[in-house]
RNA sequence: UGGGAGGUCGUCUAACGGUAGGACGGCGGACUCUGGAUCCGCUGGUGGAGGUUCGAGUCCUCCCCUCCCAGCCA
């Protein structure tokens, strides 16, 4: 058992997004990697913006991505005594201390930063004044007059920050409940956390908890500060990149392993390979070929990604995958049935939601299958309908209806004629399944079977 | 405004200071029914200006642009 330690900690104030699960799949990875411990954290302090649908969205699409985690999931919310044991103890020796300070008086102390070109910040006042605990009182951390703080972070390298740029953050809330940045710090450290890989929306936040780290003696774990998945034009990520929750990409059929796929390649690379498998990104992964640049994302490359991971998977698998796609349609088809069908349509489709879609017409009876209007004005001229009721009666006429037997049977029919196939198969196309496009029609037909096969023809003919 | 992080084809990502390549996308071709599959070809880039060097995407300086932080949110 190696020691690294690695944990991913989403606030349940949303669903899991793409951001968070690169984050998570990154730290994953690494301990997987290691063969250490992945730890699963939910950060609920912010009482009033937690839910618990949100918890439960995030650990079913934790659990969609396979990412198992190590241990019992862990709440911040039931861990309130244990921070605040350590905020006394950082009163005790003086590295925090009592603020009365209000909310829109340090607001006030902001705007006359700002006014001055400095940072907007706490300006310290309580800071020397040596008061105790009282209603509406909160603790702040008591930060270093001076110095610097340097660490070697995982992606970006050295980085750098002058202690006077920090203030003296608040550690405990006038409700008595703790902050952020305590938390995580004491989160990390008593469940002996080796590597924080995380956004770096947090990389400015490090300097402070590293000042906790340091006051309460505390080992500094390795940090790696990870960067934002941005839109195609380099903004800020939104829907209208056509970014979705982890859970909306489920729905919408795809792939667990190829949005794990695209969003490890989103950051990180091993040379020019495009494809992994899971089990060979826990081999290969690392630290070492994280990007340190932010990226955008690409909903075209994870369509083409998604699509290759349809035609890698069994029938079998993918007709267990497709089932409740197809079941959603309307129609009740067994997985065997399906296993039949989706080697030829997943040709067609690059999710799921699409592959009921070009299936549909295999799962309709003959008297309903739908024609598309522009297909049947093309094919099914009076010319189209000859050539289908002449086909018609050489597949009736067929011992064994199988694939060679129909593709014989349009053959007879074309050369019988003096004509071309492809003055014949598009009509034949329309009258079997409605529309132009589609699988190659003998595997089509031997699917379907002489009696749905003569009777969609039968039909056409008589349009 | 102050602090921090970044900038290679449209997007992702390679390139010991030594030939800027791969993938997706786009365009074209092949595939003797259709084609969202498959195969082949083409297109397309180092933000700008200086400097160091035999040689710079790579090192240095300045400018420009983008992102993040500056809640008693996380």
């Amino acid at each position: 058992m190696s020691n690294v330690v690695t944990r991913f900690a989403p606030s349940p104030t949303g669903h899991l997004h793409i951001g968070g699960a690169r984050t998570a799949i990154f730290n994953w990875l690494l301990a997987r990697h290691f063969g250490g411990r992945f730890v699963l954290r939910i950060e609920d302090t912010d009482t009033e913006r937690s839910k618990q649908e949100y918890t439960d969205s995030i650990l079913a699409s934790m659990k969609w991505l396979g990412l198992d985690w190590d241990g019992d999931l862990i709440y911040q919310s039931e861990r309130f005594d244990i921070y605040n044991s350590y905020i006394d103890r950082l009163l005790e020796s003086g590295h925090a201390y009592w603020c009365e300070c209000p909310p829109d008086e340090v607001e006030k102390m902001r705007e006359e930063a700002r006014a001055k070109g400095l940072k907007p910040r706490y300006n310290g006042r309580c800071r020397s004044r040596d008061l105790g605990p009282g209603d509406g009182r909160v603790v702040r951390l008591k930060a270093p007059a001076e110095g610097r703080i340097v660490f070697d972070d995982l992606v970006k390298g050295t980085v750098a920050f002058d202690v006077a740029e920090l203030d003296d953050m608040v550690l405990r809330r006038s409700d008595g409940a703790p902050t952020y940045n305590l938390a995580v710090v004491v989160d990390d450290a008593t469940m002996g956390v080796t590597h924080v890989l995380r956004g770096d929306d947090h990389l400015s936040n490090t300097p402070k908890q590293i000042l906790l780290y340091q006051a309460l003696g505390f080992d500094l774990p390795r940090f790696g500060h990870v960067p934002m998945i941005l839109g195609p034009d380099r903004k800020k990520l939104s829907k209208r990149h056509g970014a979705k929750a982890v859970i909306e990409y489920e729905q919408y059929g795809l792939l667990p392993q190829a949005l794990v796929n695209y969003l490890v390649r989103l950051g990180w690379s091993h040379g020019d390979q495009e494809i992994f498998a899971l089990e060979e990104l826990v081999e290969k992964f690392g630290t070492e070929n994280l990007n340190s640049s932010a990226a955008g994302f690409d909903p075209d490359k994870l369509e083409w990604l998604n699509g290759h991971y349809l035609r890698e998977t069994s029938p079998e698998e993918l007709a267990r995958l497709v089932l409740p796609f197809v079941a959603a349609e309307g129609f009740d088809v067994d997985a065997s049935r399906l296993a039949q069908l989706v080697p030829l349509f997943r040709e067609r489709a690059n999710n799921l939601v699409e592959l009921a879609r070009v299936m549909r017409f295999m799962l309709v009876p003959a008297a309903e299958v739908e024609y598309d209007a522009a297909a049947v004005a093309k094919a099914l001229t009076e010319e189209g309908r000859r050539h289908v009721a002449g086909v018609r009666e050489a597949l009736a006429a067929l011992g064994t209806f199988d694939r060679e037997g129909c593709e014989k049977a349009i053959h007879d029919y074309v050369e019988g004629n003096g004509l071309k196939f492809k003055q014949v198969a598009p009509a034949v196309r329309v009258a079997v399944v409605g529309a132009m496009g589609g699988p190659g029609l003998p595997d089509m037909m031997a699917l379907l079977g002489r009696d749905d096969v003569l009777a969609r023809l039968d039909r056409a003919v008589a349009l």
